[in-house]
DNA sequence: TGTAACATGCTACGCATGGATCGGGCAGCC
DNA sequence: GGCTGCCCGATCCATGCGTAGCATGTTACA
């Protein structure tokens, strides 16, 4: 196969003029010109040059085998050019899921920066639980996911995806505007035994947590209406139908919807980025998210990061 | 720099689906494929398959790199087998010199054999007497030029260039119909003293032939016409304003005109291909000509190839 | 003096060989 | 049915060998 670097040392010699000349601008010795040049001529199976005492003079072979070159070296410089953009994170496609409240609340924040920062990565996003996002990771057709997890209700994920910790949000009591408890700053899940709930729907993480917290009050939680969708909830509440328990980034202050604190547990919501850590895109990605996730913390009281602050030099 | 080996291996290794199919493939062994996917793998700085105990999932990036390989891997490719048409003499372009007579008689049949089995050489054709196509063929304006040597005129080419005898053709006398030799076979130059003579311009060699050709029988040829065009004068020699010693590829048989042997002497004009040897076409294009020589001699009888036969296997 | 070609020595790359490791498939057993 | 042990295919790693590729020094030429 006629090597590349040959060619390119031939179109330097042609623009230089000499095997010397062409040598200095290559940063080699004359002599291995002379040597790349005649081991070109052995694969071509043709003289490239008429060789003078002091001057060389290209052949119409050598003239053409330039012409056809520039467009290998420059498909390879292109693809070279790409490759390291995409080894960077700068260019390329990064695949992201998400579940509804991530998507509304922290990632438009997290992806205007990105954009901005990567405006050559192509970013395509899917919608679902976590549930659903991690075999979609797992099956390399995610690059990344974000994805909560309940403390009450304890969750690993699979041990070929890193998590990184974004948010950790309070579980807000949500009550109607008319309850007897409307006023209370704080409240125990022990005065809410006679209520009735509403939650996310039975077998969703939301519903075993309310169901666990619930527990060491020695009852179980009575619930009676079911939605996935928080502002669905947030509706049933105020229309007096049940109190709920939501993450604090699921609630969006409203009339007729009073918030108040649990007390006696430390009940929170974790917002995590996760990934397999093959696409260099994802690396710039978390950053946004976390600087994202900073910003969420600052704005709202019930919201912090987790642990680790955001780093630019991601694993 | 990219190694187009390790690409081209690259995509085998994604056509086959595994290292080891990929080697049996290429000729490697398994060991080869994978040291060369490592080496790819820390030049793009990037994995490019996720490895289990017996299967490999290929990343992103490498279904990347590979989609843009192709297109380097492709014009490697063709240009590669530009080159190797080109070093055989099957594409390329073949600039040849050539003088009137050899245009009109030799050239269209060559070529026209040449243009069957070298359809995709580009010929372009100057016209030019010897003495101005020697010095472009050095400058190396042109690959192959057709010349002519009077055996009386010694002439002798460069000696980087090399020559190929295609013919040699006696010189023919030509004498008005109503000419008082008219009759005879064979003419001697001593019975030609007192004639006028029509011949080619001073200063070329045919001039000079006709002058050392009567130089023996001791008197110097009276031309009262000259011009370089065989076709004038053929004509001027039918109004009866002279005879001409002209090549015999020079005479077409026409009506007032006779031809006539000349006795006593060896005269003949020799028609070379004369080349550099740097253009690999003109191996084709030595040999068309070899045969259109032959088929010359073979119709005329005054006209004989030169020494060697064509060959096909030039130098 | 400058340039190219040649001869020599050294370095590094590239491949094959052989062995180690990993993980899935399969049979047999509790 | 589930567990255990074995086998097998595939990749990775270490080693050795051959060779390409470059630098150095020298020669030849104008």
């Amino acid at each position: 196969m006629l090597n590349p670097l040959h060619l390119r040392t031939l179109t330097a010699v042609l623009n230089a003029g000499s095997f010397a000349a062409a040598a200095r601008r290559l940063g080699y010795t004359a002599s291995a010109v002379s040597q790349q040049i005649a081991a070109l001529e052995r694969a071509v199976r043709m003289p490239l040059f008429e060789r003078g005492a002091q001057t060389i003079t290209p052949t119409p072979a050598a003239r053409y085998l330039v012409s056809r070159a520039y467009d290998v070296l420059a498909a390879l410089d292109a693809l070279e050019e790409d490759v390291r953009g995409m080894s960077e994170g700068t260019i390329g496609r990064l695949r992201l899921g998400s579940f509804p409240t991530a998507s509304q609340r922290l990632l438009p924040i997290a992806l205007a920066s990105y954009a901005g920062t990567h405006p050559s990565v192509e970013t395509v996003l899917d919608e679902g639980e976590p549930d659903e996002l991690i075999p979609l990771l797992r099956a390399g057709e995610l690059d990344l996911a974000l994805v909560y997890r309940y403390d009450p209700v304890p969750r690993a994920w699979p041990r070929d995806l890193q998590e990184i910790g974004l948010l950790e949000e309070e579980l807000l009591l949500l009550l109607p505007g008319g309850h007897s408890l409307a006023a209370a700053e704080t409240v125990a899940l022990d005065d809410l035994k006679q209520e009735t709930w509403v939650s996310t729907r039975e077998g969703t993480a939301g519903a075993s947590c309310l169901r666990r917290l619930c527990a060491p009050a020695g009852y179980e939680p009575r619930v009676d209406y079911r939605s996935n969708d928080y502002g669905v909830i947030r509706g049933l509440v105020r229309s007096g139908l049940g109190v709920a328990l939501v993450p604090a980034l699921a609630h969006v202050p409203s009339q007729g919807v009073v918030t108040a604190r649990l007390s006696g547990v430390e009940a929170r919501r974790r917002i995590a980025a996760v990934h397999r850590g093959t696409n260099p895109a994802v690396t710039g990605a978390v950053w946004s998210l976390c600087q994202a996730a900073a910003r969420l913390a600052a704005e709202l009281p019930s919201v912090r990061t987790s642990s680790a602050t955001p780093t630019k030099s991601g694993a």
